[in-house]
DNA sequence: TGCCAGGCCCTCTTTAGGGCCTT
């Protein structure tokens, strides 16, 4: 059974390089179920915007004394080992990161499915599709006090999130196991074609 | 001084523009 790691990154704003990482959630996930987590704070070295600070409860007195992203990024790529990475927003967690990893002298990039794009196209009637919104449309059950915009925090909705969208994609090619080769392909299928798509494969 | 991301995806498109999503 494979096993896949979701992962979610809180920081210091959206550029990869020029912003930094401030605290990291990811888990592995076994036949659907948590088997491990990994979840850190860390010191950016750098003072974090009062807008992170309101968006995330994340303060710089929070990561005051706590490891910096360098030290971090080489157990987290222990903890991750060869698993394909899940996040939500993919593109945004793989450039941060690639761009932690290179600052921490272990250039490493590694492949990411994204549960945005596949809820894109399993979940047209969402409207919106952001990570809380999703787990409120669907109506997912998560662990209760989970607080949005912190790491564990979202990469566990990820998870139910995944869970689900891993459900339907079962109900829909019966006998198929939904593996990465098969994920990454319709990810990159257009919106419109993904019915027809899935209807052909079934 | 003023501005600053990037990939996806839709449409009043394709010789482009703008919204969504992540922090």
């Amino acid at each position: 059974m494979q096993t896949f790691a979701v992962i979610d990154f809180e920081t210091t704003g959206l550029r990869a390089g020029a912003n930094r990482i401030i605290e990291v959630g990811a888990v592995l996930v076994r036949a659907g179920e948590v088997v491990a987590t990994f979840d850190e704070l860390m010191d950016p070295g750098v003072r974090i915007p009062s807008f992170i600070t309101s968006l995330t409860g994340i303060s710089n007195a929070m990561v005051r004394g706590r490891p910096r992203p360098e030290a971090v990024m080489p157990r987290l790529r222990e903890f991750l080992g060869d698993h394909v990475c899940i996040a939500h927003n993919a593109s945004f967690d793989r450039r941060f990161f690639a761009a932690e990893m290179e600052l921490a002298g272990q250039g490493h990039q590694r492949a990411f499915l994204c549960s945005m794009l596949l809820a894109r196209r399993l979940v047209p009637d969402a409207g919106c599709h952001r990570l809380g919104e999703l787990v409120r449309h669907l109506g997912l059950a998560v662990p209760a006090g989970l607080k949005a915009h912190r790491a564990l925090a979202d990469a566990l909705m990820t998870v139910a999130l995944w869970r689900r969208l891993m459900a339907d994609l079962r109900a829909r090619l019966p006998g198929r196991e939904p593996d990465a080769g098969l994920l990454a392909t319709l990810s990159r299928t257009p919106r419109a074609a993904v019915a027809a798509r899935l209807a052909a494969m079934a």
